[in-house]
DNA sequence: TAGTGGTCTAGACCACTGC
DNA sequence: CAGTGGTCTAGACCACTAG
């Protein structure tokens, strides 16, 4: 197979080149550009791997490597006798994929929302740093409530850019905002980053958590990145952790 | 080539059955086996997939895809053009793979260790379920303090079962508790899970760690387990982050 | 039964390391 | 330069799904 099926553009294997790039990581490449431009919507079928092997001139060993990759990174979901389809983000295993909050006993875990408020401001400085933002920004900040299983534990500030989300701010907007961001505004989260403390909780979110001041409670600052790697969204919660806990587990 | 070549024991391929087991997971099995064995040690290299695949009489294909599964689990290390290693848990990388406090700042983050006490005794409820043990097993306990950058932020006890670390209360303990298990003990660390709460620093701790009593806490329960997915450790630890968190990064 | 992904093989060649 | 892991290919066959 002729190597320039990939293409001759800068990027394409060369030999000598100080920074070689291999050929199932340019067909990595080529095939996140589509999803991050949305030519594929979550759920939809994507071609197999011999039509995509045949499209881009590789042998479909080396498409199976860079699919098997996007798969390893939650973007596509492979099954076998079926196809190749792109990931959804808002079934049932997908949402403890980016919330790990989980009820110290018996309980599904399976949070609700409750928006307190939803505005567009001026990015402020924090905002602006986490997000990326130019001096001028804007963003919309959505406060909500969460509970698990019934039970409210969780109070929680998130900032997104308008720029990214244009009209968010009048939306209906889903117990998974993830999703909504998928499906509405073509942003994939792809990662996020957490940073946890263990705080007294305040008491203006003392009061709207119906407990009384002086409560200790997990903080939780999290930078939620799209398929290109960029900041998305920053969000800030304050959650009780009486009754339940936060899950990380390391490999 | 011979699928026989990998046993026509029990869990060898027989295409009718129920649970199709693929060639390389058999093949990743029995090095996983190996490791499990301390056949080969800690920073020991393998033999080059060439001689692996002529022993197990596998095609070298087969034997990769089974080294790049024990190296995407963190066992294995492969270096392109000197070999494949396994892995150890000693190096400032592997540091950072099971401590997950970082300094809101700047700083190194290396954290440090004093041993406050260690004793052996009898298991109690609480370690007899998170350790899946016997009614009549014995433990050892070790409390101790950590300081990141010089700066004590962190008291916890440990318990070992006394069957699977015999003698560990009579040794000089390193700061990095996991090489100890594995050179000293053969039990290599594979994954830990580890629950969080905020708190109230209990008046004990706080005495510990120098604070007053009523500040805000991080608390961490880890049960790590080992190659075979035993609980081999649970750790309590209890951590001040005033000056510092908790990373976790979702994927 | 046709089509998909999953496994396995054999062989060629490339990139990297160390002697 | 020899030896290692890394990439890429082509082709055969297997397991699974759905019409």
């Amino acid at each position: 197979m002729e190597r320039s099926g990939v293409g001759t553009s800068p990027g394409a294997v060369r030999p000598d080149a100080v920074g070689f790039r291999p050929l199932y990581r340019q067909v990595y490449d080529m095939l996140l550009r589509r999803l991050a431009d949305a030519v594929w919507q979550p759920g939809q079928i994507l071609p197999s791997e011999g039509q995509l092997a045949a499209e881009l001139g590789v042998s479909q060993g080396t498409v199976r490597k860079a699919l098997d990759a996007l798969t390893a990174d939650s973007l596509l979901v492979r099954r076998q006798g079926r196809g190749t389809f792109v990931a959804e983000h808002d079934d049932k295993q997908s949402v403890f994929r980016f919330f790990k909050l989980r009820p110290d006993g018996e309980g599904t875990g399976m949070p609700t929302s409750r928006v307190a408020a939803i505005a567009e401001a001026a990015a402020n400085a924090d905002e602006r740093d986490r997000l990326a933002l130019a001096g001028s920004a804007r963003v919309v900040r959505i406060e909500r409530t969460r509970a698990l299983d019934g039970r409210l534990c969780l109070i929680e500030t998130i900032s997104v850019p308008v720029a990214l989300f244009p009209g968010i701010a009048g939306l209906d907007l889903p117990n998974t905002l993830y999703s909504l961001y998928a499906s509405r505004f073509g942003i994939t989260i792809a990662t996020a980053s957490e940073r946890l403390k263990a705080v007294v909780l305040p008491p203006r979110e003392a009061v709207l958590l119906e407990v009384e001041a002086g409560t200790p409670a997990l903080e939780i600052d999290r930078i939620a990145f799209d398929l290109e790697d960029r900041p998305v969204e920053w969000r800030r919660s304050t959650c009780l952790t009486e009754s339940l806990h936060y899950l990380s587990v390391l490999r």
